[in-house]
DNA sequence: GATGAATGAGCTTTCATTCAT
DNA sequence: AATGAATGAAAGCTCATTCAT
């Protein structure tokens, strides 16, 4: 009963952040819209922003969960291997956001409508997820599979990429095939735009 | 005289929003850091979101004029030539940055937290600078100088890759040699992570 | 088991209020304190304030039992034994005063800040207080014992200083021994501040 | 005007604080009755208990200007001279309480009801009175004039003495001669309430 | 009797905006 | 144009009280 009134509240809340912005939603919205009064919150939340915190962390334990907790580099030996697992990641990122569209458009557009505390919360994840990037990036470096390029610069990229790529695929063109963006986006990240030339040798066929 | 209010009013705001965030600022704050008048704010700016709007529009504004706007691909002709212009766009993004950094923090921070009518005029900006991008690689495309990517999609990984990159550059290592970073991103966007091996037979079937 | 309950509850109560104050005292703080489920509270008292109307209750009525109830004037014939009773009246006050000592800071105290229909309650108390000793000074006018002056006047100028007395023993002075306070109150109040000079008739020696 | 403003909410605070009680008067009853918007209010004071607080000052910066203030012991010689200066005081005391009814009751009945914060700040006023008080008992005693009774407990017992008179003049017999008044508090702060009679040995020894 | 989760009215304070000077 | 005192709507949070279990 309890666990089903947070639950309740979280989804009320997801939703009203989204769709008016997390400034512009009153706890008053919450609760009515959660079919609960109004002190019930402060019974779930200590406050507003803890509550759109818990959200964050939610989606971002998922994500990780879903994603590089499972994919550890050091198993890799060909460049075969990554690009089918690099793959694999885009593909389950891209569902995670589609299956969980709202909390994917409220950490990708409110997560800096916060006060200074809990946004530097969320600046965490991201500074986690950055990290866990350029660890993987430097083993698949060490086993001579990727380019010599800083780590830590190209996974803040990359985060940049994959937080566009999202969006891409949750709000701009949420029907095309996962499968086609996810290969699109692997090809970008592992071989660039450039068209293999004659300069270049045999390239992709 | 009028144009020096603006002008400080401006500068105060833009420095109070990257350090206390928008939400936090008061229009008292930044009309106290201005040495005006409360009431002076509202002969030079319609409201509070407004000015803020204002801030990101200047940022739009010379950043567009001085990347894209230069560089219309229709002129090119090889690969060389592109790379050459992608690596001096992405130094020239990366010195606006530098410029500009608490204009960038803004933009890149403090974007969201608007009212849903303000927020819609920046997303017009990002959405822009995805056309102008996708028109872009649509031009190399037809060049033969890139591959036949979906331009759309790309050109929004792209807007992301460069929210990211400048965040590194003008944040997390605002040290770092300009040219090095752009030809960095510049590698990276065109040939990808992958180490052209022998082996190299695709990344992607 | 349930005066247990209310017993605790009171004890509870008068601890919390003498220490935050009446208004910063939650109920919630109360039955935590109390080892008892916040619903328990209301099937001993009615509500919040009427738990303090009961401890104030409590404290005036053992008071009043210790004090006037035993000393009706009535029967004193000489100031010797005037002088006697209303010292020994004094201790009893100074030592009821130190023994609950709680209570004595609440009453002192908290007495104030209550909603307006509670504070009748107590200030009845205290008018019953200023009517029983306009009463005992009456008798003794009668009885020659005591100076013509305005009973009630009197009467509740001698509340005053039987409240601040109190503060005094069991506040300000809490180690000075009751029977040293008891003479000095009861030298005061029976023949004043004045050094007993040549100037004065009669006199003491 | 405005001063004028800080001093309509001052006399609307004080009539409602008297009559409602400090808790029960809201901010909003305070600006309704002074005829000002809410948000005035905090224009002219900090908060709620801060203006309350200015009110008590108010009330004591006033009395001890017109009492002790004046009076210092020092020049003092005779029994007499106490005497007439003792009766001056209670006069002034007297019709200080009434001229400032308001204040008065504010004083003597809303002191406490305040957070814990503030209320410390109103007992420092009651602590500085009876530190002058025994003073002005000290000085009488060194001339030879007052009985060496213990000062610091006579002067929080005068205190009491003093609240309690004011509360009797102003509230109980408001129409009864400040003058008599006076005599009467005079008589018994100084010569006590026994009889004379040729029987007097002491009411203590 | 006892529990404690749920209630919701209530209140202080903030702050963008206005307008008389 | 500039001022800044005044405005008043808005919202987060508290807490005494209730009631189904």
């Amino acid at each position: 009963m309890t666990d089903d009134i947070a639950r309740k509240l979280k989804a009320a809340a997801a939703r009203l952040f989204t769709q008016h912005g997390y400034t512009a939603t009153r706890v008053a919205d919450i609760v009515a819209n959660a079919g609960v009064a109004q002190g019930t919150f402060y019974l779930h939340f200590e406050n507003k922003p803890s509550l759109f915190v818990a959200l964050i962390d939610e989606f971002f334990a998922g994500l990780i969960e879903e994603t590089i907790a499972r994919h550890p580099a050091k198993r890799l030996q060909t460049g075969e291997q990554l690009s089918a697992e690099v793959e694999e990641i885009w593909m389950t990122i891209i569902r995670y956001g589609r299956k969980h569209d709202i909390l994917t458009r409220l950490v990708l557009r409110e997560g800096h409508a916060l006060p200074p505390e809990q946004r530097a919360h969320i600046n965490r994840h991201f500074e986690q997820g950055a990290d866990a990037l350029a660890r993987y990036l430097e083993d698949a470096q060490q086993l001579g599979l990727v380019k010599n390029l800083p780590a830590r610069l190209i996974a803040w990229v990359l985060v940049g990429m994959i937080e566009r790529a999202m969006h891409y695929a949750v709000f701009v063109a949420p029907n095309a095939p996962s499968v086609s963006l996810a290969g699109h986006c692997t090809e970008f990240e592992l071989l660039g735009l450039l068209e293999p030339s004659d300069a270049r040798t045999g390239g992709e066929s």
